[in-house]
Order: structure tokens, then C-alpha cells, then sequence
DNA sequence: CGATGCAATGTAAACCTTTACATCATCTGT
DNA sequence: ACAGATGATGTAAAGGTTTACATTGCATCG
């Protein structure tokens, strides 16, 4: 009794004494079976505890209803709440979703296109920020793709995220409000979609505010804790200090006040700092981190809906979908001048 | 071109002109056919792009080769190194690993127990502390299950994590050499077994040292940053404060660093504070958080490998596997007495 | 040279569904 | 009373793979 075999859908109907085809419609299609066999089906379905078998279904029917979401790195704080809104919504559609956890490891990417290829998953939801490898060849095979909180760089895949220029512009209008006209763009980048995009809303908001471009402070970084760190050693070298940090992500950010720390400033009476992004370390630092919201569970509904669409349908010509953030006021900025 | 039909067994086997039972043959024993039709067979697949339908193998078998990983929170910091463990040794031995992502939601972890039961995974790792959920009647029909990182409450699951209580009489033993006789315990639980077993690694380390147990603060807390601020208000409230504070896992220390802040104590000088985890975050505290480091990449790793031993030889004795952790030395813990 | 065994390959069943089509009974309208 | 429609159910094929068993050809041995 312990390890008996699962109740396949021909125990059921035996017991119900109908055809295994009356068995699928009454689950299936339920007004297509007179009432009274569909109450014997439901008995017959309960006392056996029959479950569909997955596997022979989508064999059946070429397609799994599962939609696979790959990811460099699950730890991510971005991650966790972008995919409670992916999961919500394709659930809400009867699909369920995988998480393929790619490590940057180009060998992982081949492993989940054989996922793909072997038909175990109706859609693809990137939130990588490229193709799941190399990116030709196979990609011609991919099923509908949409990109998710990172466009794919140099391609044609539909994204949906976060509206980077119009997040980063509000980030630099609430320093120029508070008074900071020396603002430096931590964490520029040449490939990073998102990252140019960021800076460009900054290059916006200065505009705005008749700030000339040879008076604004750019350093490169690549948005990790460490090149935050490191950007302030190097603002140090060329001894010309801002006022105020303009990150191009939390971590970045980060790095910035770790840095100005290390080097005995007292934060943020001595310097404001802005991120982007809002990961959950945001709320915990001293001073609190001011910085853009991510609407991520917003965005996580609005990609699966693009997706699940473009499932059905493949040939929608959205190509992307920005939503608008909000700034969330914290304590790392402050007027300038107080030192 | 585009949306050409993927290529089958068949296809293969026809341009190889062979039958499609050497196809397989010649995949999955290729000692079993003679080199000549190996190649041929070889080129075929190259040229048609033909990977094996993984829903009608699963089917044929009866398995999936498939590991389904429980999580509440994909978020937990703890998780993803955990994760990157578990999936090296799946990897090693030609498994793959799903993850499922329940948010502590009954309704999710049925949907996962339908997975397993329509055969779409052959084993079930439980990253939850608790069953699936209700925890009876279906629970009879799940396949070869592991628990990892927290224990499965009241339950004979197999279990692979962490030495708690080795770990935390480390902790307190290092509070004791650095001279602290006066240590409180943050985060005592009735419920929570690996908390059970911290409490008892710093009874075990108090008791050596002849601290009497009269003498041992002991504050209850759930293992929250805000449960940890909630302490040090208690403990002030009561007006008898440690020079160590010991907690129980280091979001109830960061919660603690936080709360002795924000009474305007310096630390490291004024007060010591050790956690548990070496969460990401206890890096970039100030002080940096000396603390009791998982050894997460050990522990998925062994996790699976019990696993997947149970998978083909289903009675193993072994019922717990704990490993040793060792201390990470920072910045937050200093002689006591020098306020 | 004939029997025996082995290596290489082929044939066909099985895994469990879904669904187009066939069948049958019953009802409608004339 | 009968043609035809309608509704409920059954039959059987198809989906792509693995594998037990059958077949074939060939070499080996007495």
C-alpha cells in the first residue's frame, strides 16, 4: 500500500464504469457530460486520489502550460518580489513557472535552451540581460521571449521594467531641489541599457536646471558595492568633491557611503547620497537610503501579461513597456552647504 | 523555416537509415552499437538539431530526473548559496533542479504536491521547516523528501544543515576568551528547532565556564531584525544590561547593532554582539558582524547527495547530517569593561 | 560443413493523455 | 411515422521515447 503505482486515468474510469474519454471530459469539459456521470467520475476521482499525469499531457497536447524564468543570480534582491508578480499572474492564467538559475554560466544557459527545445516550457521570461547564450544559432528556436527588469542588449526581444530615465530625472530634480548643484553620476556604463538610460535622465534634469556638462562629475562603475567604493578613492585622487552622490543603483550606492564613511565623513551631514532601485538594504543603512522604488511586483505582472499574450498571439508589435517609479524619501539627503 | 516542427527521433533515424531504436541505443549506450552507425547517427542529430523530447522520455520512464526544491522565500539570503550547492551535485549526477516558491502559502505548496504527484519531479528538498503543508493524507504519496537548513518540525524527514549547537558554543566560547562573563542569549524559541539547539550551544559553553545559569539573560525573539530591537529595548526596560550580546542568527543581531545605536552606544566599544549565519549584510555593518558562518555550499551539496542516494535505494538509515561551521571574526566583538 | 554463440540491428509494445470521429439513443417537427 | 438534429458516450489514433524480444549475419569451433 505503501508504494503503490499513481491512479492513471483508466482506473478511474473503471471504477466510474465509463470510457477513459468521458473521464477527460467530464474534468475537462464538464457540460459536455450529463450530470449524473460526472458525479460517478468526481467519486471515482476522489477514492482513487487521481492526479493527471503531467508528462503524458503536454505530450499530448505539445505544450506544458510552464513558463521558465531565467535568472544569473535567484539572490538578487530585485528578484524575489519581481517574480511574486510573474508568479501571480501566470497563475491567474493556469500557467506555473520555473526558475532556471543560469550562475552566468553559459553551460547552464545550453542546459535550459535543451529545456526549452524539449518542449518543457511554453515561454521564456528573461532577467538577464542578454540571450541565454551566444545567441544565435538556437536562439531562431526560442519560443516567445519577453526580457523583465533588464532589456536584452542590441535585440528585438520585448522588455518590461522600470522607466530608468524618468526614475533616475526625478532622483536628480529632488538634489537640485534640495539645493545640490555640484551632482555627481556615480556607476556610468557604455553597455548596460539600463544604466545609459539612468544617466540620461540626469543629464535631463541638469539640462533642466542650466547646469553645463563640463560642470557635472561622471565616474564609470559597474554597479557593484566595490565600484562604488572605489569611485569615491577616485573623486578623492582628482580632488573635486560634489555635494551630493548620484548612484546609478542601491549598490552602488552603497559602496558610495561605505567609502565616504571610511574616510571619516559624517553621512548626511557631509554629503548626500541618492540610489536606485530600493533593495531591501536600502531601509537599513545609516543614514536610511533615499532612492527610487522599483515597482517590481508591477513589473512582474505586466511581463508574464506580455508574455502569456504573445503566446497565443506572437506577433504583438509592443516592444516595451516602462512603468513609472517612485522616489522614496529615506534620510541621505540633505540640504547641502551645512558643512 | 521558422517555425518548423522540432526534429523527432525519427527524423534522425531516418537520414541516418537506421531504425529508431539505434538512435537511442546510440545515445544512451553507444558501446552497444558499432562505430560506423555511431557516426552516422551522430551526423544526423547534428544536422537536424535534434534533441529528445523530455516530456516522452519522463513518460516512458517513469521519472523525470528532475529534483523539485521547496522554498517560503526565494529572497533569503541564505538561500541562493545553498541553492548553487544543491545544484552543482543534482548537475553531477544528471539532475535537475525546479524550484518552487510556496510565499508560505497553503494554496502553493498543494499546487507543488500535484507536480510531484503527476511525476514531473522524482524528489522533493525542503527548505521550509515544515511539510508542504497540512502535512497528512497526501503526505503518504510524496517521493523521497530532504530537509535542509531548518529541520521538519516534529517529523522523520532526513535532514541535512548546519551543527547548531557546535556552532553556537563556538560563538560562546569566543565571547568568553575575549573575556565577556556577562552574555545575554537574543532569540530564545519554544518552537523553532535549529533556535533550540543555538540556546543549548550557549548553555553548554556557560555551563563550562561556571556561569551560573541564574546569571544568563535569556529574551525571547523570533529571529527578526525587529524582534532584535525589541530585545535590547527589554533588556532596558529591565535595567540589567550584558556586555555581550549573543543572538540567535544575525538578522536578530543586526536588529540588536540597530537598537544600541539608536541609544546612542558606540560600538564595537561599548557592547560586543555575535550572530549566526553570516548572512551578506554582516559585512557592511558597522562594526562588521563577527558571526557563525553556514557552511552553505557543504550543506547543499551533502543535502542533495542524500538525496539522490535515497532516490535509488529508498531506506537509509541516516536520519541527520550536521556540519561543523566555523567563526568569522570581524569588527564586532572587543574585550569587555573599557566603557 | 554444420552447429553455436555473439554482435548489431530491427519490431513493436508500453507509458498516459486528449480528441476527431463514430455510434447510439432520444427528441423535434412535419 | 419518419427524416434529421441533438446530446451522450465510446473507439481508436497520435504524441515521442525506451526497451524486451526477435531477427539477421557472421565468426568460431569441433
Amino acid at each position: 500500500m505503501s508504494t503503490q503505482a499513481p491512479a492513471t486515468i483508466e482506473d478511474v474510469a473503471r471504477l466510474a464504469e465509463v470510457s477513459i474519454a468521458t473521464v477527460s471530459r467530464a474534468i475537462h469539459n464538464p457540460e459536455k457530460v450529463a450530470k449524473s456521470t460526472r458525479q460517478r467520475v468526481n467519486q471515482a476521482i476522489a477514492i482513487t486520489g487521481y492526479t493527471t499525469n503531467a508528462m503524458a499531457r503536454s505530450l499530448r497536447m505539445g505544450r506544458s502550460n510552464m513558463i521558465l524564468v531565467l535568472a544569473p543570480d535567484i539572490g538578487d534582491p530585485n528578484f524575489s518580489s519581481i517574480l511574486i508578480g510573474l508568479e501571480n499572474e501566470a497563475r491567474a492564467h493556469g500557467y506555473g513557472v520555473l526558475i532556471g538559475h543560469t550562475q552566468n554560466d553559459p553551460e547552464r544557459g545550453l542546459e535550459y535552451l535543451k529545456f526549452l527545445n524539449s518542449n518543457q516550457a511554453d515561454g521564456l521570461l528573461l532577467f538577464t540581460g542578454h540571450e541565454p547564450f551566444g545567441h544565435q544559432e538556437m536562439t531562431q528556436r526560442l519560443p516567445p521571449t519577453v526580457a523583465v527588469f533588464e532589456p536584452v542588449f542590441g535585440s528585438r526581444v520585448p522588455y518590461v521594467g522600470v522607466d530608468d530615465t524618468a526614475g533616475a530625472r526625478k532622483a536628480a530634480e529632488y538634489l537640485l531641489a534640495s539645493g545640490h548643484r555640484s551632482i555627481a553620476f556615480i556607476g556610468d556604463s557604455k553597455t548596460r541599457l539600463g544604466h545609459l538610460r539612468r544617466r540620461k535622465g540626469y543629464d535631463l534634469a541638469l539640462d533642466a536646471a542650466r547646469i553645463a556638462p563640463a560642470q557635472r562629475l561622471v565616474v564609470d562603475g559597474e554597479g557593484t558595492i566595490e565600484s562604488g567604493r572605489l569611485a569615491v578613492e577616485q573623486l578623492f585622487m582628482r580632488d573635486t568633491l560634489p555635494t551630493a552622490f548620484m548612484c546609478v543603483n542601491d549598490a552602488t550606492a552603497i559602496g558610495v557611503m561605505n567609502g565616504l564613511a571610511a574616510r571619516g565623513y559624517d553621512l548626511p551631514r557631509d554629503f548626500s547620497v541618492i540610489g536606485f532601485d530600493d533593495v531591501p538594504q536600502a531601509t537599513y543603512m545609516t543614514p536610511a537610503l533615499t532612492t527610487v522604488r522599483q515597482p517590481r511586483s508591477a513589473i512582474g505582472r505586466q511581463a508574464m501579461a506580455l508574455l502569456l499574450e504573445n503566446l497565443t498571439q506572437p506577433l504583438t508589435e509592443q516592444r516595451e513597456v516602462l512603468i513609472m517609479p517612485d522616489l522614496v524619501v529615506r534620510g541621505s539627503v540633505t540640504m547641502p552647504g551645512k558643512r
